[in-house]
RNA sequence: GCCGCCGUAGCUCAGCUGGUUAGAGCGCUUGACUGUGGAUCAAGAGGUCGGCGAUUCGAAUUCGCCCGGCGGUACCA
């Protein structure tokens, strides 16, 4: 009976697809979104928040017929028996806003929001539960101006972000064109939503497959390198032939499909905004037409627009990784008349922080610099902690990052703890110190560059590192040993 | 979801066709060592061999199912 049964401990793991965020990686992170939020400030756009859960139905992913949310999004009921969701982007919660607070805001509403969303999906390569977004929306302006602007908006902010002309590209279509093209094959109608929204998806894919990867998505499907088969959209060669033709070349867009008023007029907006882009100096190599752009299938109801970096990324390995596109945006007139019944037009963008950040880190431009830790003063007659814990504070005082240790070890282990922490250098008062109303400043960046041979050299040298200095000039002397190590 | 590859210590891996107490390097803890990071040396901690079941006298090793990871593919607001 002496033994218990142990009791059930709970098993220390992460759910898949959702990571823990170190102190390096934050550090990036928020440099990266204080220069994406200079740049948004700077084109006009506020601020706005909204809370991470948001009813299900207000998201737009509730199954009716089945009274409960869509799978790919996390959800569950309150209370009251309603069902929440956590938003999976920013964009919807948007178009709730607008529709809750129409009266009061000021029209266009132009707002930027930055925040984690989440996807109840499987992880992949790049591809996590919780990721975060980076958006700006002009909500109640249809003009071609606010789609071009947004446009110039992705390319300024990657351009704020290190990327080099060159290194990246904004594609823009028009989802007017694709759907006048798909009528031009006769595939117009209800009758044929199946077959639309496979040869959207297959040209969505024309990056990545190719034309004869699209070919066969198209007519009789493919078989990928692991022996998996995806179904084909079923076109006749000659229905095939159109498109892939269509998705080659942004040559003679209207002579080939402009009879059709629909493609006719998504023409004319691709054209606008490329007419205002290269008015206001973004050139051909920043800005394009392309006609592969396909983006989501459920909401974008004219320009839709994707950025991506051109310049090769590798992994670990060397092996080259497709990072897919870093900005993703277009314009989605139906959104707000969801709530409303009335039709308000709002065009958005949206960059993929977490995924950006990684192709910027891939590019060598982000890199996790080692933030300098912080001065360690060390314990060494823990009677006097009181006055170690003054050293500190008059450091922090001086707007120095200072801790005194606050573990049990010994010197050694102190000296250790302050070395991984990344510390340029600690104090060290003992008892010989105390009684001559000094302390010692031990640098251990310089300490580290004097590793020797043997022992007793390595000693010797190691206190060529360490100055001793009157308590009073501590302040001032930590900082010559800082200024020795900026940068 | 579908297809493929892989699961042995914290990490990287070894363990031949089944055969005593499952190993190495790195890392970690402690000491040699003084009131001081590194190096060296010594000692130590750390493993349900992913899990369950089957075959067998005997399974880390063979077979089945499951779980997890990676990659591809599908879906993707």
């Amino acid at each position: 009976m002496s033994k218990k049964t142990e009791p059930a401990r709970p098993e220390a793991r992460l759910p898949k697809g959702l990571f823990d965020v170190s102190a390096g990686e934050i550090r990036a992170t928020e440099g990266m979104l204080a220069k994406i939020r200079g740049v948004f400030e700077s084109y006009g756009f506020e601020p706005l928040g909204t809370p991470a859960i948001e009813y299900s139905d207000a998201l737009g992913k509730f199954l009716p017929d089945q009274d409960r949310p869509n799978e790919g999004v996390f959800s569950f009921k309150d209370d009251d028996e309603q069902w929440l969701s956590l938003r999976y982007d920013l964009t919807a919660p948007l178009a709730r806003y607008v529709a809750e607070n129409y009266q009061r805001l000021p029209k266009p509403f132009r707002r930027y929001q930055v925040g984690p969303v989440w996807r109840n999906e499987k992880p992949g390569p790049g591809r996590y539960r919780q990721f975060t977004q980076f958006d700006a929306d002009t909500v109640g302006a249809s003009s071609a101006a606010a789609d071009a602007e947004l446009c110039m908006l992705a390319a300024d902010t990657l351009e704020a972000l290190g990327v080099e002309r060159g290194q990246y590209v904004v594609k823009v279509n028009n989802r007017k064109v694709l759907d006048g093209v798909l009528e031009s094959i006769d595939l117009g109608g209800d009758a044929n939503v199946g077959k639309r929204l496979a040869v959207l998806r297959a040209i969505d894919k024309y990056d990545r497959l190719g034309e004869e990867g699209v070919r066969a998505l198209l007519g009789k499907g493919r078989k990928d390198e692991s022996g998996d088969v995806t179904k084909g959209a079923g076109l006749t060669e000659k229905q095939a032939n159109l498109i892939v033709d269509y998705v080659r070349t942004v040559e003679n867009l209207r002579e080939t499909f402009g009879s059709a008023p629909i493609a006719a007029k998504g023409i004319d907006e691709l054209e606008e905004i490329l007419k205002l882009a290269r008015a206001a100096g973004y050139d051909e190599k920043r800005i394009v037409i392309d006609s592969s752009v396909v983006r989501g299938l459920e909401y974008y109801t004219g320009p839709v627009f994707e950025a991506e970096l051109t310049a090769p990324i590798a992994d670990d390995k060397g092996q080259p990784i497709r990072l897919g596109s870093v900005v993703s945006g277009g314009r989605y007139d139906g959104l707000i008349e969801r709530f409303t019944g009335e039709k308000v037009p709002a065009t958005g963008i949206s960059i993929g922080v977490s995924r950006l950040l990684f192709g910027l880190q891939r590019l060598g431009k982000y890199g996790e610099s080692a933030t300098q830790g912080p001065v360690v003063v060390l314990v060494l007659d823990r009677d006097r902690i009181p006055d170690y814990q003054k050293m500190a504070q008059a450091l922090r005082a001086a707007n120095i990052r200072a801790e005194l240790y606050l573990g049990e070890g010994g010197l050694k282990a102190q000296m250790k703890y302050a070395d991984r922490r990344g510390a340029p250098c600690v104090v060290i008062q003992g008892g010989y110190e105390k009684a001559k109303g000094e302390v010692q400043i031990k640098d251990l960046v310089l300490g580290a560059k004097l590793t020797a041979l043997d022992r007793d050299e390595y000693l010797k040298k190691q206190e060529e590192a360490q100055i001793l200095v009157p308590e009073a000039q501590l302040v001032e002397n930590v900082r010559a040993v800082l200024a020795r190590h900026k940068g």
